[in-house]
DNA sequence: TATTGACTTGGAGTTCACTCCAAGTGATAA
DNA sequence: TTATCACTTGGAGTGAACTCCAAGTCAATA
């Protein structure tokens, strides 16, 4: 596949596919004779683990780190799992942030949409 | 409250605090004769408000037009309520994609236990 | 009264994650 | 075979959200 391809099929810019396999995101992608690249389904396995991680909100600098652990072989196993542990962690704590802002914006939609019918707000609004 | 102590009760640096104040994403902060903040208790759930949205991820840009619709009164309460909404779709669709990373991240800690635990990874362990 | 320390302002600097650009190369179409 | 087009690289530029700094002011304390 070629970088446009896999642009497409995931959403993501050409740019942003070499700004990701530059920085270590995924590992270096094969290349054809001329030099372009030519992404094979591990490639896009990569991409595709990339890409849910970013829009999730991880770091990069989370996955630079997989990706370098996962390069360095079976020792790291435990290195790996450590990460993904701390990275999930992180998520369930990003959860329970948005939770909390949409109760809060709940009570405040319901709030409104009373100002709204009756003209008139009973609270200050804030 | 002086500065210090809003940033210590809400766990936001006093520089985050004025820049909050400056972009208005809170309205302007009370001040003593001699020009000092002094938040009152409506400045404070003012603040709550921006370190919640914040931290949940949704833009300054929207908490500033938020407030800027407040200051302008009652006639904007439909405009006030359109934006709620849309960050709580915003939120919801940010929800979407944690929980998917989660599920992804499940399956591989599920897997890695797996491997650190016999020593062997029965797959490829992208 | 002198000095310490917390506050003020405007503006510059930093970090993250892209995003764009210039200059060059290689394959395909007319 | 010449032109077009997508691709390559290294590096510079951008936007969001802080974060830091310098120079100055003010209140309280030794």
């Amino acid at each position: 596949m070629t970088i446009k391809e896999v642009s497409e099929k995931y959403g993501v810019s050409q740019d942003t596919l070499r700004y990701y396999e530059r920085v270590g995101m995924i590992p270096a992608v094969k290349r054809t004779a001329g030099g372009i690249r030519d992404y094979g389904s591990e490639d896009c396995s990569w991409v595709e683990q990339a890409v849910c991680m970013r829009s999730a909100g991880l770091p990069v600098e989370a996955m630079i780190e997989y990706v370098r652990l996962f390069q360095e072989g079976d020792s790291t196993f435990p290195a790996r799992l450590a990460l993904l542990k701390e990275q999930r962690e992180a998520l369930l704590e990003q959860q329970e942030k948005i939770s909390k802002m949409l109760d809060r914006l709940d009570y405040k939609i319901g709030r409104y949409e009373e100002a709204v019918k009756t003209g008139k707000l009973d609270w200050n609004g804030d």
